[in-house]
DNA sequence: AGCACGCCGACT
DNA sequence: GTCGGCGTGCTC
């Protein structure tokens, strides 16, 4: 075998434990195909099952080889190459800093959809040319093929006649008019439609109805029809039995209709020009000074709600424009930010390209290939959208930058901000992170100076902050008997209600009442799968566990003792729509939490209704806190502030800090002064009063003195190791081996790291779905040298036989360490 | 994660 | 005697 080249891929469904790239003979016909970045299929394992993969490497004589024979690449993907020398770099840095594996962040990087399995599929074309040419491997195939009444993929073929020469016989027998090949049936995902599900009024027919099916039919009986979440929501199925019922004719389901892309929506009024005020101007000519002299490669913008932070980002994509550079301005999620975006849209219309989880694959890959051509110049998105494929990248904007949607949960667990920073640093742009209320690990850079620190420290337009009233819920006077509604609050509502202006509540749980207590055995019901109490939903008269998504019918007994006597307690956002609908029978009231939002667009849709002043009151969870401007509103009401505040972990004052200021923030937009009341059971606490006051620096520089104290970030990096079993002695003896291999590790090969290790114990909802959960907490230096010793930790104790069916995994600096 | 290889119990 | 149980270890 003379041929030459060897590629190093990526390949799929690795393990962390075991992923690296792995080396693959080029057949020689596929030289000019196999190059960096393009998608492949390898023969891979014992059976030499085919697999994708990335390559990422092409080299005549690599370094390391291996010492078993090289398998070949099976074929090539019919696509133009995906990721670019500079992408691929990115990649493998990518692996290096989550603990990942090559080719999920080769993976990360594309629209979602891209790495869809494809297909060829090959058929003797007549009878051919003359069979003496073909050796016999290559005849076998080709007498196969003539045999076979229909097309057969490829990967038929590879398992029938073997990884060694198929590929390249498949391709000789093309080449020489033997076979035909039909091109990969794209085998994209089908369009990511919504359904919604009606009665056939084949009900009678159909064979013997379940009770679940039962609980379908008739809940679609009273809906008329409904999405399949909401199905599953109100009657507590699995979405198997509404496929069942599909199967059986007695339900359908119809495309609903699906709005016009937001691009062409906004398209068109381009010269939309806000003049910047004197800060905002001051704030631009700091940052395009920064960047001309080229010293540091981010900023922080520390700018007050409503202080047009948005203008000075428009300006600045105005500058890069300029210099035939492109920009990405990524926001926290695109469904509660529909003003950033439209914004964009009217400012640079169709050179914008938007990216998020919304779009159809087919739109994702357009809106990809639209960018890396260079017809879209300005890329808007979320998380992902930092990997946008633009060419001379000038500028990343990072709007609401402490927002957690921009760390990743899953592998590869990245932080956008971050990658961000790399590709900066790799392309010459620049980044911006903006907020009202930083991060402290951003703010802190900033104030060392190793970002640029501008401010626009006044609220534009000169709107007032809201005034801010603390009702301490511990004081009888305060209370309302039965209701979560302090006096306070209450007096201002009718207030607002009466000069008919608008007002937000914000109440930070879903569902009626969030748990559900026996009087007599005094135990809470909890989920059988996790360990977290119940919490009851009116809209379905169900028990509903927030974790895992297991149901139960509303109980009247308690599953324990079986007594009568249980006291449902706790306010959601639903008891809280309730009781100021039955207060207030004229208010028009509007709740927004992930129940009301399980359909398309439903965001929107109800923002822009309370925007339109279609509602006087808006009841909801975080997500009232963000989204469109409301002219109307001078009253929040914060319900529950404290919960967060003591989750017992290390962000829960900055957490709860920016949520307060973000929702207080709302109240007074326009010409009226604002209100807000702020219940708590701990006035005195100093982050609510700070907060209340919209001081970020002064809580700034509390907190910071707190993260020192406590040495947690900035002043060092938290790498957190977790894992499941479902057996909690099984993820017990894993952390504990773990704890002990990183410690004798980090002795032997890394004395000068020096190391915190808190743990192991159980996280703080110690059961998920019947796994069981412990965890590590590293306080470290997130530098290469400790990345590696972590990584090979977690490789060697992986690979233990005592930690087979524990799921480990690492991740650094992650939203939650508790 | 798959998947094949291999070393022990109940069957023709 | 063998068919197949799933424990074990490897993946270019």
């Amino acid at each position: 075998m003379e041929s030459a080249l060897v590629a190093g891929v990526g390949v799929e469904n690795c393990e962390f434990r075991f992923d690296k790239l792995f080396s693959f003979s080029v057949p020689k016909e596929l030289e000019g195909s196999v190059v960096p970045g393009r998608r492949v299929l390898v023969p891979f394992g014992r059976g030499s099952r085919l697999r994708q993969g990335f390559v990422f490497t092409v080299s005549a004589q690599p370094e390391t080889l291996p010492d078993v024979p090289l398998k070949p690449v099976f074929s090539a993907a019919d696509e133009p190459v995906l990721l670019d020398e500079t992408m691929l770099k990115l990649a493998a840095a990518l692996k290096e800093q989550t603990f990942s594996t090559y080719f999920a962040c080769a993976k990360a990087m594309l629209p979602g959809g891209m790495c869809v399995m494809t297909q060829r599929l090959y058929e003797a074309a007549g009878s051919g040319g003359d069979v003496r040419v073909l050796s016999p491997a290559q005849r076998a195939i080709f007498d196969f093929l003539l045999g076979r009444e229909k097309p057969e993929p490829e990967s038929a073929l590879f398992a029938r006649f073997g990884s060694d020469t198929t590929g390249s016989d498949l391709r000789l027998l093309e080449k020489n008019g033997f076979v035909r090949v039909e091109p990969p049936r794209q085998r994209l995902l089908p369009e990511k439609e919504e359904r919604l599900y009606y009665m056939t009024g084949e009900a009678e027919t159909g064979g013997r109805k379940t009770p679940a099916q039962n609980a379908v039919l008739s809940f679609l009986e009273q809906a008329g029809s409904a999405s399949g979440k909401e199905i599953c929501y109100f009657t507590g199925v699995s979405d198997s039995v509404i496929a069942r019922l599909v199967k059986s004719g007695r339900i359908a389901w119809m495309k609903r209709h699906v709005e016009r892309a937001p691009e062409t929506a906004y398209a068109g009024k381009r010269d939309v020009l806000a003049p910047l005020s004197a800060p905002q101007r001051q704030v631009y000519e700091q940052i395009t000074q920064e960047m001309r002299s080229g010293r540091r490669d981010t900023a922080l913008l520390y700018g007050v709600t409503g202080s047009g932070k948005t203008n000075v980002y428009l300006e600045l994509i105005d500058f890069v424009l300029k210099q035939g550079r492109t920009a990405i301005v990524l926001v926290p999620e695109i469904s509660l930010t529909p003003q950033t975006v439209s914004v964009l849209l009217d400012r640079f219309g169709d050179s914008v390209a938007l990216m998020h989880s919304s779009l159809s694959v087919g739109e994702r890959r357009d809106a990809f290939f639209r960018i890396r051509s260079g017809q879209a110049r300005i890329v808007a998105g979320t998380r992902s959208a930092v990997f946008a494929p633009l060419r001379d990248l000038g500028l990343i904007v990072v709007d609401e930058e402490q927002e957690h949607t921009y760390k990743s949960d899953m592998s590869p667990r990245y932080d956008a901000r971050s990658v961000a920073r790399m590709r900066a640093k790799a392309e010459g742009a620049f980044v911006l992170l903006a907020s009202a209320t930083p991060s402290v690990e951003s703010y802190a850079r900033a104030e060392k100076g190793a970002y640029l620190l501008c401010s626009l420290p006044t609220r534009f337009g000169g709107a007032v902050l809201p005034d801010v009233i603390k009702a301490d819920m511990g004081d009888r006077a305060n209370a309302n008997p039965f209701s979560a509604l302090s006096v306070p609050l209450q007096q201002e509502l009718e207030e607002n209600l009466s000069r008919g202006e608008q007002s937000i509540l914000l109440v930070n749980r879903r569902g009626y009442h969030t748990f559900v207590v026996c009087k007599a055995c005094k135990t809470v019901v909890t989920c059988p799968y996790c360990s977290v109490s119940m919490t009851y939903h009116a809209a379905n008269g169900r028990l509903m566990c927030h974790m895992c998504g297991y149901s139960m019918p509303y109980a009247q007994r308690c599953p324990v003792c079986g007594d009568e006597n249980l006291r449902y307690s706790g306010c959601g956002t639903q008891r809280m729509e309730q009781e100021l609908k039955t207060r207030y029978p004229e208010a028009r009231v509007l709740r927004m939490d992930a129940d009301t939002t399980m359909v398309k667009n439903a965001h929107r849709d109800a923002l822009s209704a309370f925007a339109a002043g279609e509602y006087d009151i808006l009841v909801g969870t975080q997500m009232v806190a963000k989204g469109l401007d409301f002219p109307n509103v001078s009253l929040v009401g914060v319900v529950s502030a404290d919960n967060e505040l003591y989750s017992g972990d290390f962000r829960g004052a900055e957490k709860t800090f920016s949520l307060i200021t973000q929702v207080i923030g709302r109240a007074g937009r326009g010409a009226k002064k604002g209100r807000a009341v702020i219940q708590t059971m701990t006035p005195d606490n100093r982050i609510l009063e700070l907060a209340a006051g919209q001081d970020y620096v002064a809580f700034y520089r509390q907190e910071i003195s707190m993260r020192q104290a406590l040495i947690c970030p900035p002043f060092c990096d938290i790498c957190l190791v977790s894992f499941s079993a479902p057996e909690k002695e099984l993820a017990e003896r894993a952390s504990l081996l773990f704890f002990k291999a990183l410690r004798d590790r980090s002795q032997r090969e890394y004395p000068d790291q020096r190391l915190i290790l808190l743990g192991p114990m159980p996280h703080r909802v110690p059961k998920i779905n019947s796994q069981y959960r412990e965890k590590l907490l590293i306080k470290c230096r997130g530098n290469a040298p400790t990345r590696s010793m972590i990584g090979e930790t977690l490789k060697e104790t992986a690979s233990l036989k005592e930690t087979r069916g524990v799921r480990i995994y690492a991740a650094m600096n992650p939203d939650r360490t508790d």
